[in-house]
DNA sequence: TTGCGTGCAAACAGTTTGCATGTAT
DNA sequence: ATACATGCAAACTGTTTGCACGCAA
């Protein structure tokens, strides 16, 4: 139930945090923005404003229930964390966001780190890709 | 000599753009903000306003000059594109860019897109790490 | 001389914050 | 009862734009 993932969050269960997980977890995969919820949210007639959108999903983050994306473009996008790993492809043509993984490309990654004397904490790989099209 | 890369990008010879242009051959790999040249500027006594400067880095970028990055944070940083590609890593603690190259990684980018049916236009990979410490 | 470039101030977008009120515990 | 949450509007940050003037070609 997802009262308890709130409250294992160490938030308080209300009615704009409910709704905006409720949301969060009908998405399957896609990303939205802070206004894509707020938006969804005045159409389910709640009454949430959008500063507490960003509150929420500010905390949220915090608490490990959701990652955050600072694609291209002034719009942050946010998904649930569901545990899964995975980093992002965006057809540049359509927007369109596909997850993938790599775990060749991880290794790598923590290799050239750590030649050059760092462990990893965080990373972002964002491929802007288009349609292959032989010509 | 600068002028020529200014006349070659089609951009008449100015002397706000060949300041920036300046200050960012100065750098040799550091990364700048709008404003830190913009300080630069005032700091030598060039009266350039903030508003020019983005104007000519919007510029730079477009004639590919220069290359922009959208780390993690607000501001949008540059730096002068030299041709050889590089992806980035940030020092969390310092704040420090290391900059590296991975052609293997590079490689299974292509793979993983390719796979997927794309082909890749643009990539982004920032590594946020830190110092290895054994504990 | 003429059209592109510039400075300035005002506009803008996304996000954050202060404050008075409301509510989960 | 009390500390934490919320809605609203106002503030803020980084960036963009409109406009009258200025300058490179």
């Amino acid at each position: 139930m997802e009262s308890t993932d709130l409250r294992k969050a160490g938030l308080k269960v209300t009615h704009p945090r409910m709704r905006i997980l409720a949301i969060l977890e009908g998405l399957d995969g896609k990303h939205v923005t802070a206004e894509d919820i707020y938006r969804q949210l005045l159409n389910s007639d709640d009454d949430i404003g959008l500063a507490t959108v960003y509150r929420v999903l500010t905390q949220f983050e915090a608490a490990g229930l959701v990652l955050k994306h600072n694609f291209e473009g002034g719009q942050a996008v946010y998904e649930l964390d569901r545990g899964d790993h995975h980093d992002h492809m965006i057809d540049v043509e359509s927007g369109k966001v596909i997850e993938f993984t790599s775990p060749e490309i991880e290794r790598l990654q923590k290799e050239v780190a750590a030649k050059h004397g760092y462990q990893i904490q965080d990373h972002s790989l964002v491929l802007y890709v288009r349609t292959l099209k032989k010509k």
